[in-house]
DNA sequence: CTTTTATGAATGAAGG
DNA sequence: CCTTCATTCATAAAAG
């Protein structure tokens, strides 16, 4: 169907899978890496904004019965890739799809970025979005430093008073401070929960091809 | 203020707005045809499913890996219409004594907290409440790169609104160098209304409505 | 409640 | 590799 389909795969050989037995029962205990974890939601963030977009779209085309083409309503600008920018940003910034690939070699471990890697790396992204062999270079760069601090950071852990098991910490150091809790939203279709509980980055929206 | 830099492209021509002037009056027409609206529906539709099968997917692995943790935040909120737990990114914020010290330390010009200093000032603010290291780093780095932006600002105002009200002084906006070409409203097409919408980044999340 | 502003955090890139 | 900076995103807080 859509490319963005086949990406949760890599889970399927989840790498740090603790296990933890307790009297005689083998229980799960977290699957995903954080990084996994943040793409994930990244992903569905992605789609959320989509839909809501276009229904929003439809809502207000539909009010005000003004439109302009179809296509160049929501086709060209949904087709439209974060790496045509015809205004600004000056800072690459990777596709949804490039992220995928990228996020997929650092978790095979094959943590070591040479240059032929970073060639061919560089030349694979480069089918999907603007790229140069620095970007890549720097990614891996940040990516370890990062995934790297993030473990030290672990250790300062002083709060969480949770009283429940979803202390899910999707990121680097989610010092969730003592907080109310929070607040009910209802819901109102699926991309709304999905948008709900993933609304955070959307930074660039991935090639969609709609018509699978 | 808001910056729309993505998707340009299609904002500029849409010129077709659909307005036939007939004998002198501007008459607004039903614009969508019926194949148009059902290929958006179908299109909102297509969206929505890769939502769900994105879903569907985390939580069929997260069965398979018989995980609690992260089946709360993606799969509770939707099987569950009941429950109301979703949980949310929280965001450190210090407290009136702590901004305090952060504030007296930064003033003290010591303008590179190295490590060691953090861990020092991260330690002596832990007895005024909830905080970690990278809290304090994060607020050194966004305390003086605002601090910086804001005086550079001040150079670049040509716009010379030398009153007293320079207190708002929004952040730093488009003013120097980033250069946003920028679209000007000064045809109020509800078209480009409408596409606008669709391109902005949108900070929070809208309500769904997705039949319509 | 909705909109706006302030600011904590994420991240691409540069320097050493 | 590590640190630092600049920019942007997302959200808490404030304003309306």
């Amino acid at each position: 169907m859509v490319n963005a389909m086949e990406w949760p795969k890599q889970q399927q050989q989840n790498q740090n899978q603790q296990r933890n037995v307790i009297a005689g029962e083998i229980m799960y205990v977290k699957v995903m890496t954080d990084e996994q974890l943040e793409t994930l939601r990244k992903q569905i963030a992605v789609y959320a904004t989509i839909c809501e977009k276009l229904i929003e779209m439809h809502k207000t085309l539909s009010a005000q019965q003004d439109l302009a083409g179809l296509g160049s309503m929501y086709c060209d600008p949904l087709m439209a890739s974060s790496g045509h920018k015809i205004t600004s940003r000056q800072r690459w910034t990777p596709t949804s799809v490039q992220l995928q690939i990228l996020e997929r070699i650092f978790d095979q471990g094959t943590g070591t970025p040479s240059k032929e890697k970073i060639k061919e790396i560089t030349a694979e992204l480069s089918k999907h979005g603007q790229i140069s062999e620095t970007n890549v270079y720097n990614w891996f760069q940040n990516r370890r430093a990062r995934s790297k601090r993030k473990q030290q950071n672990v250790a300062a852990s002083n709060n969480t008073n949770t009283n429940t098991e979803s202390e899910v910490e999707t990121e680097v150091d989610s010092k969730d401070k003592k907080t109310k809790p929070e607040e009910f939203q209802s819901q109102q279709s699926l991309a709304n929960v999905a948008a709900q509980n993933v609304c955070f980055h959307n930074r660039d929206l991935p090639y969609l091809n709609p018509e699978s």
